[in-house]
DNA sequence: AAAGAAGAGTCAGTCTTGTTGACCTATCGA
DNA sequence: TCGATAGGTCAACAAGACTGACTCTTCTTT
Protein backbone atom coordinates (compact mmCIF):
# COMPACT_ATOMS: atom_id res chain seq x y z
CA UNK A 1 0.00 0.00 0.00
CA UNK A 2 1.06 3.26 -1.34
CA UNK A 3 1.23 6.28 1.40
CA UNK A 4 -1.52 8.65 1.71
CA UNK A 5 0.46 11.98 -0.32
CA UNK A 6 1.77 9.66 -3.00
CA UNK A 7 -1.67 8.49 -3.57
CA UNK A 8 -3.00 12.12 -3.65
CA UNK A 9 -0.76 12.83 -6.17
CA UNK A 10 -1.44 10.08 -8.27
CA UNK A 11 -5.23 10.77 -7.50
CA UNK A 12 -4.13 14.35 -9.20
CA UNK A 13 -2.18 12.96 -12.28
CA UNK A 14 -5.87 10.70 -12.94
CA UNK A 15 -7.86 13.83 -12.99
CA UNK A 16 -5.67 15.50 -15.30
CA UNK A 17 -4.88 12.93 -17.31
CA UNK A 18 -8.70 12.93 -18.00
CA UNK A 19 -9.33 16.60 -17.86
CA UNK A 20 -6.19 17.54 -19.97
CA UNK A 21 -7.67 14.79 -22.87
CA UNK A 22 -11.40 16.30 -22.66
CA UNK A 23 -9.61 19.69 -23.54
CA UNK A 24 -7.51 18.52 -25.50
CA UNK A 25 -10.28 17.05 -28.34
CA UNK A 26 -12.77 19.50 -27.48
CA UNK A 27 -11.26 22.08 -29.67
CA UNK A 28 -10.67 19.84 -32.64
CA UNK A 29 -14.40 18.58 -31.97
CA UNK A 30 -15.87 22.03 -32.74
CA UNK A 31 -14.14 22.55 -35.63
CA UNK A 32 -15.38 19.49 -36.94
CA UNK A 33 -18.70 20.25 -36.22
CA UNK A 34 -18.83 22.95 -38.27
CA UNK A 35 -18.59 20.86 -41.45
CA UNK A 36 -20.58 17.81 -39.88
CA UNK A 37 -17.95 15.69 -39.16
CA UNK A 38 -17.15 13.60 -36.07
CA UNK A 39 -14.00 12.48 -34.27
CA UNK A 40 -13.84 9.36 -36.54
CA UNK A 41 -13.35 11.22 -39.30
CA UNK A 42 -10.54 13.33 -38.05
CA UNK A 43 -8.98 9.96 -36.92
CA UNK A 44 -9.17 8.50 -40.32
CA UNK A 45 -7.79 12.48 -41.73
CA UNK A 46 -4.81 12.49 -39.15
CA UNK A 47 -3.90 8.61 -39.48
CA UNK A 48 -4.12 8.68 -43.23
CA UNK A 49 -1.97 12.15 -43.24
CA UNK A 50 0.18 10.96 -41.12
CA UNK A 51 0.41 7.20 -43.16
CA UNK A 52 0.09 8.11 -46.45
CA UNK A 53 -0.79 4.92 -48.97
CA UNK A 54 -1.63 3.15 -45.89
CA UNK A 55 -4.22 0.25 -46.80
CA UNK A 56 -7.65 0.02 -45.07
CA UNK A 57 -6.72 -2.75 -42.83
CA UNK A 58 -3.78 -0.54 -41.55
CA UNK A 59 -6.15 1.99 -40.39
CA UNK A 60 -8.34 -0.61 -38.94
CA UNK A 61 -5.39 -1.82 -37.39
CA UNK A 62 -4.54 1.42 -35.84
CA UNK A 63 -7.54 3.22 -34.89
CA UNK A 64 -8.81 -1.08 -33.23
CA UNK A 65 -12.27 -0.78 -35.16
CA UNK A 66 -13.85 -3.05 -37.30
CA UNK A 67 -14.13 -2.48 -40.41
CA UNK A 68 -17.86 -1.57 -40.72
CA UNK A 69 -17.47 1.07 -37.99
CA UNK A 70 -15.26 2.23 -40.76
CA UNK A 71 -16.82 1.93 -43.65
CA UNK A 72 -19.34 4.78 -43.51
CA UNK A 73 -17.05 7.56 -42.46
CA UNK A 74 -14.34 6.23 -44.91
CA UNK A 75 -17.07 6.46 -47.78
CA UNK A 76 -18.21 10.31 -46.74
CA UNK A 77 -14.12 11.31 -46.93
CA UNK A 78 -14.10 9.97 -50.26
CA UNK A 79 -17.53 11.74 -51.20
CA UNK A 80 -16.23 15.01 -50.08
CA UNK A 81 -12.90 14.49 -51.80
CA UNK A 82 -11.13 14.63 -48.71
CA UNK A 83 -9.31 11.10 -49.10
CA UNK A 84 -8.63 9.32 -52.26
CA UNK A 85 -7.53 5.92 -52.98
CA UNK A 86 -5.94 3.91 -55.95
CA UNK A 87 -5.31 0.11 -56.40
CA UNK A 88 -1.62 -0.97 -54.56
CA UNK A 89 0.44 -2.39 -57.91
CA UNK A 90 1.55 -5.38 -56.29
CA UNK A 91 -1.31 -6.37 -54.99
CA UNK A 92 -4.94 -4.80 -56.65
CA UNK A 93 -7.04 -6.25 -53.66
CA UNK A 94 -5.55 -3.83 -51.53
CA UNK A 95 -6.69 0.06 -51.83
CA UNK A 96 -3.90 2.55 -51.05
CA UNK A 97 -5.49 5.75 -49.45
CA UNK A 98 -4.03 9.13 -49.32
CA UNK A 99 -5.49 13.01 -48.37
CA UNK A 100 -6.39 15.46 -51.13
CA UNK A 101 -5.58 18.84 -51.25
CA UNK A 102 -7.88 20.11 -49.73
CA UNK A 103 -8.26 16.74 -47.12
CA UNK A 104 -4.44 17.98 -46.22
CA UNK A 105 -5.36 21.25 -46.03
CA UNK A 106 -7.81 20.67 -42.99
CA UNK A 107 -6.02 17.57 -41.73
CA UNK A 108 -3.55 20.54 -41.22
CA UNK A 109 -6.37 22.99 -39.27
CA UNK A 110 -6.99 20.10 -37.04
CA UNK A 111 -3.75 18.93 -36.24
CA UNK A 112 -2.23 23.06 -36.22
CA UNK A 113 -4.91 23.66 -33.50
CA UNK A 114 -3.88 20.38 -31.51
CA UNK A 115 -0.10 21.17 -32.16
CA UNK A 116 -0.50 25.37 -30.97
CA UNK A 117 -2.58 23.61 -27.85
CA UNK A 118 0.05 21.37 -26.95
CA UNK A 119 2.75 24.39 -27.60
CA UNK A 120 1.09 26.50 -25.28
CA UNK A 121 0.76 24.01 -22.50
CA UNK A 122 4.65 23.24 -22.78
CA UNK A 123 5.52 27.09 -22.55
CA UNK A 124 3.20 27.37 -19.62
CA UNK A 125 4.41 24.36 -18.09
CA UNK A 126 7.92 25.50 -18.79
CA UNK A 127 10.07 23.98 -21.93
CA UNK A 128 12.07 22.12 -19.89
CA UNK A 129 8.77 19.90 -18.91
CA UNK A 130 8.27 19.14 -22.43
CA UNK A 131 10.80 16.15 -22.25
CA UNK A 132 9.32 14.48 -18.92
CA UNK A 133 5.70 14.80 -20.44
CA UNK A 134 7.11 13.44 -23.53
CA UNK A 135 9.12 10.30 -21.57
CA UNK A 136 5.75 9.50 -19.50
CA UNK A 137 3.25 9.71 -22.29
CA UNK A 138 5.20 7.32 -24.31
CA UNK A 139 5.37 4.88 -21.57
CA UNK A 140 1.53 5.11 -20.87
CA UNK A 141 1.07 4.55 -24.44
CA UNK A 142 3.54 1.63 -25.09
CA UNK A 143 1.73 -0.22 -22.45
CA UNK A 144 -1.42 -0.89 -24.45
CA UNK A 145 0.15 -3.58 -26.48
CA UNK A 146 1.14 -5.31 -23.06
CA UNK A 147 -2.55 -5.31 -21.36
CA UNK A 148 -3.87 -6.99 -24.60
CA UNK B 1 4.85 28.81 -39.15
CA UNK B 2 7.13 26.04 -37.18
CA UNK B 3 9.68 24.41 -38.77
CA UNK B 4 9.30 20.75 -39.83
CA UNK B 5 11.43 19.04 -36.90
CA UNK B 6 9.10 20.85 -34.01
CA UNK B 7 6.34 19.75 -35.90
CA UNK B 8 6.62 16.45 -36.08
CA UNK B 9 7.59 16.93 -32.41
CA UNK B 10 4.16 17.90 -31.85
CA UNK B 11 2.78 15.20 -34.10
CA UNK B 12 4.49 12.55 -31.65
CA UNK B 13 2.58 14.27 -29.19
CA UNK B 14 -0.39 13.79 -30.30
CA UNK B 15 -0.23 10.92 -30.83
CA UNK B 16 1.15 9.58 -27.33
CA UNK B 17 -1.81 11.44 -25.80
CA UNK B 18 -3.94 9.92 -28.04
CA UNK B 19 -2.68 6.25 -27.71
CA UNK B 20 -1.67 6.87 -23.97
CA UNK B 21 -4.93 7.77 -23.22
CA UNK B 22 -6.69 4.66 -24.79
CA UNK B 23 -4.25 2.50 -23.13
CA UNK B 24 -4.96 4.35 -19.56
CA UNK B 25 -8.71 3.73 -20.37
CA UNK B 26 -8.90 0.43 -22.03
CA UNK B 27 -7.47 -1.49 -18.65
CA UNK B 28 -9.95 0.24 -16.18
CA UNK B 29 -12.71 -1.07 -18.65
CA UNK B 30 -11.96 -4.73 -18.42
CA UNK B 31 -12.95 -4.51 -14.97
CA UNK B 32 -15.52 -2.44 -15.48
CA UNK B 33 -16.55 -5.00 -17.82
CA UNK B 34 -16.80 -7.63 -15.47
CA UNK B 35 -19.52 -6.34 -13.20
CA UNK B 36 -21.67 -5.04 -16.26
CA UNK B 37 -20.88 -1.23 -16.13
CA UNK B 38 -19.70 1.25 -18.18
CA UNK B 39 -17.37 4.44 -18.45
CA UNK B 40 -19.37 6.87 -16.87
CA UNK B 41 -20.26 4.35 -13.91
CA UNK B 42 -16.70 4.58 -13.68
CA UNK B 43 -16.64 8.48 -13.81
CA UNK B 44 -19.59 8.83 -11.31
CA UNK B 45 -17.75 6.13 -8.89
CA UNK B 46 -14.69 8.46 -9.04
CA UNK B 47 -15.82 11.53 -8.44
CA UNK B 48 -18.18 10.90 -6.27
CA UNK B 49 -15.20 9.10 -3.96
CA UNK B 50 -13.27 11.65 -4.75
CA UNK B 51 -16.14 14.61 -3.44
CA UNK B 52 -17.94 12.73 -0.63
CA UNK B 53 -21.49 14.56 -0.33
CA UNK B 54 -21.06 16.04 -3.96
CA UNK B 55 -24.84 17.21 -5.32
CA UNK B 56 -26.75 15.61 -8.68
CA UNK B 57 -26.13 18.71 -10.30
CA UNK B 58 -22.57 19.47 -8.69
CA UNK B 59 -21.94 15.86 -10.30
CA UNK B 60 -22.98 17.01 -13.62
CA UNK B 61 -20.83 20.11 -13.36
CA UNK B 62 -17.66 17.80 -13.00
CA UNK B 63 -18.91 15.70 -15.83
CA UNK B 64 -20.32 17.83 -18.20
CA UNK B 65 -23.22 16.01 -19.16
CA UNK B 66 -27.14 16.43 -18.97
CA UNK B 67 -29.09 14.94 -16.12
CA UNK B 68 -30.51 13.04 -18.78
CA UNK B 69 -27.38 11.39 -19.35
CA UNK B 70 -26.81 10.49 -15.65
CA UNK B 71 -30.28 9.59 -14.53
CA UNK B 72 -29.80 5.47 -15.67
CA UNK B 73 -26.47 4.75 -14.31
CA UNK B 74 -26.42 6.67 -11.31
CA UNK B 75 -29.84 4.53 -10.45
CA UNK B 76 -27.99 1.38 -11.23
CA UNK B 77 -25.55 2.47 -9.45
CA UNK B 78 -28.33 3.06 -6.27
CA UNK B 79 -29.75 -0.21 -6.80
CA UNK B 80 -26.60 -2.24 -7.21
CA UNK B 81 -25.61 -0.60 -3.25
CA UNK B 82 -22.62 0.99 -4.73
CA UNK B 83 -23.73 4.76 -4.53
CA UNK B 84 -25.55 5.70 -1.33
CA UNK B 85 -27.64 9.37 -0.80
CA UNK B 86 -29.50 11.58 1.48
CA UNK B 87 -31.10 14.63 1.37
CA UNK B 88 -28.60 17.56 2.79
CA UNK B 89 -30.15 19.01 5.75
CA UNK B 90 -29.46 22.96 4.97
CA UNK B 91 -31.37 22.03 1.61
CA UNK B 92 -33.43 19.27 1.11
CA UNK B 93 -34.05 19.30 -2.09
CA UNK B 94 -30.48 18.84 -2.39
CA UNK B 95 -29.26 15.10 -2.63
CA UNK B 96 -25.94 14.16 -1.46
CA UNK B 97 -24.00 11.59 -3.13
CA UNK B 98 -21.37 9.16 -1.31
CA UNK B 99 -19.98 5.73 -2.12
CA UNK B 100 -21.31 3.15 0.07
CA UNK B 101 -18.49 0.47 1.69
CA UNK B 102 -19.30 -1.98 -1.77
CA UNK B 103 -18.87 0.95 -3.61
CA UNK B 104 -15.55 2.41 -2.08
CA UNK B 105 -13.83 -1.23 -2.51
CA UNK B 106 -14.73 -0.94 -6.57
CA UNK B 107 -13.40 3.02 -6.56
CA UNK B 108 -10.48 1.51 -4.96
CA UNK B 109 -9.46 -1.27 -7.33
CA UNK B 110 -10.38 0.82 -10.53
CA UNK B 111 -8.22 4.15 -9.36
CA UNK B 112 -5.87 1.53 -7.87
CA UNK B 113 -5.07 0.02 -10.99
CA UNK B 114 -5.00 3.17 -12.85
CA UNK B 115 -2.36 4.27 -9.95
CA UNK B 116 -0.44 1.34 -10.71
CA UNK B 117 -0.31 2.18 -14.33
CA UNK B 118 0.26 6.00 -14.02
CA UNK B 119 3.21 4.58 -11.25
CA UNK B 120 4.70 2.37 -13.76
CA UNK B 121 4.26 5.02 -16.56
CA UNK B 122 6.57 7.47 -14.24
CA UNK B 123 9.13 4.86 -13.09
CA UNK B 124 10.05 3.89 -16.97
CA UNK B 125 10.12 7.31 -18.37
CA UNK B 126 12.23 8.15 -14.99
CA UNK B 127 11.10 9.86 -11.51
CA UNK B 128 12.26 13.13 -12.96
CA UNK B 129 9.97 12.98 -15.65
CA UNK B 130 7.04 13.11 -13.30
CA UNK B 131 7.18 17.12 -12.36
CA UNK B 132 7.49 17.75 -16.31
CA UNK B 133 4.51 15.14 -17.19
CA UNK B 134 2.40 16.78 -13.96
CA UNK B 135 2.92 20.85 -15.04
CA UNK B 136 1.96 19.70 -18.57
CA UNK B 137 -1.33 18.02 -18.15
CA UNK B 138 -2.31 20.38 -15.53
CA UNK B 139 -1.67 23.35 -18.36
CA UNK B 140 -3.69 21.28 -20.75
CA UNK B 141 -6.31 20.92 -18.50
CA UNK B 142 -6.78 24.31 -17.15
CA UNK B 143 -7.10 25.52 -20.97
CA UNK B 144 -10.79 23.45 -21.21
CA UNK B 145 -12.06 27.09 -19.31
CA UNK B 146 -10.84 29.13 -21.46
CA UNK B 147 -12.24 27.25 -24.65
CA UNK B 148 -15.73 27.64 -23.80
C1' DA C 1 -49.18 33.69 1.59
C1' DA C 2 -48.44 33.36 -3.29
C1' DA C 3 -45.32 33.12 -7.01
C1' DG C 4 -41.42 31.68 -8.95
C1' DA C 5 -36.92 29.55 -9.04
C1' DA C 6 -34.07 25.60 -8.29
C1' DG C 7 -32.88 20.51 -7.53
C1' DA C 8 -34.11 16.24 -8.89
C1' DG C 9 -36.42 12.68 -11.74
C1' DT C 10 -38.47 10.80 -15.87
C1' DC C 11 -40.38 9.91 -20.60
C1' DA C 12 -39.80 10.22 -25.47
C1' DG C 13 -37.24 10.68 -29.47
C1' DT C 14 -32.85 11.19 -31.78
C1' DC C 15 -27.83 10.84 -32.91
C1' DT C 16 -23.00 9.04 -33.08
C1' DT C 17 -20.03 5.62 -32.77
C1' DG C 18 -19.20 1.49 -31.95
C1' DT C 19 -20.25 -3.86 -31.90
C1' DT C 20 -21.45 -9.02 -34.26
C1' DG C 21 -22.92 -11.79 -37.75
C1' DA C 22 -23.64 -12.86 -42.38
C1' DC C 23 -22.75 -12.51 -46.95
C1' DC C 24 -20.75 -10.66 -51.39
C1' DT C 25 -16.96 -9.60 -54.92
C1' DA C 26 -12.30 -9.31 -56.55
C1' DT C 27 -7.82 -10.77 -56.38
C1' DC C 28 -3.91 -13.37 -55.08
C1' DG C 29 -1.11 -17.51 -54.01
C1' DA C 30 -0.34 -22.35 -53.56
C1' DT D 1 -8.79 -24.68 -59.18
C1' DC D 2 -9.38 -23.60 -54.36
C1' DG D 3 -8.81 -21.27 -50.29
C1' DA D 4 -7.30 -17.16 -48.09
C1' DT D 5 -7.20 -12.20 -47.98
C1' DA D 6 -8.82 -7.24 -48.80
C1' DG D 7 -12.55 -4.83 -49.09
C1' DG D 8 -17.59 -3.62 -48.95
C1' DT D 9 -22.24 -3.81 -47.36
C1' DC D 10 -26.65 -5.01 -44.90
C1' DA D 11 -29.00 -5.79 -40.58
C1' DA D 12 -29.64 -5.68 -35.81
C1' DC D 13 -28.13 -4.03 -31.67
C1' DA D 14 -26.08 -1.26 -27.62
C1' DA D 15 -23.84 2.45 -24.95
C1' DG D 16 -23.78 6.90 -24.10
C1' DA D 17 -24.70 11.10 -25.26
C1' DC D 18 -28.28 14.95 -26.69
C1' DT D 19 -32.89 18.17 -26.59
C1' DG D 20 -37.53 18.95 -25.25
C1' DA D 21 -41.25 18.58 -22.25
C1' DC D 22 -43.11 17.54 -18.13
C1' DT D 23 -43.68 16.50 -12.87
C1' DC D 24 -42.74 16.97 -7.94
C1' DT D 25 -40.71 18.98 -3.92
C1' DT D 26 -38.60 22.51 -1.58
C1' DC D 27 -36.70 26.89 -0.96
C1' DT D 28 -36.59 31.95 -1.77
C1' DT D 29 -38.44 36.19 -2.98
C1' DT D 30 -41.87 39.46 -3.25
Amino acid sequence: MVDRNRQAELRDAIEALYFGYRAFTDRADRILERRGLGRLHHRILYFVGRHPEVSVTGLLRILAISKQAINVPLRQLGEMQLVAQSAAPEDRRVKRLRLTTAGQRLEAELTGAQMRQLEAAFDAAGRESEAGWAAVMARLAARADQST
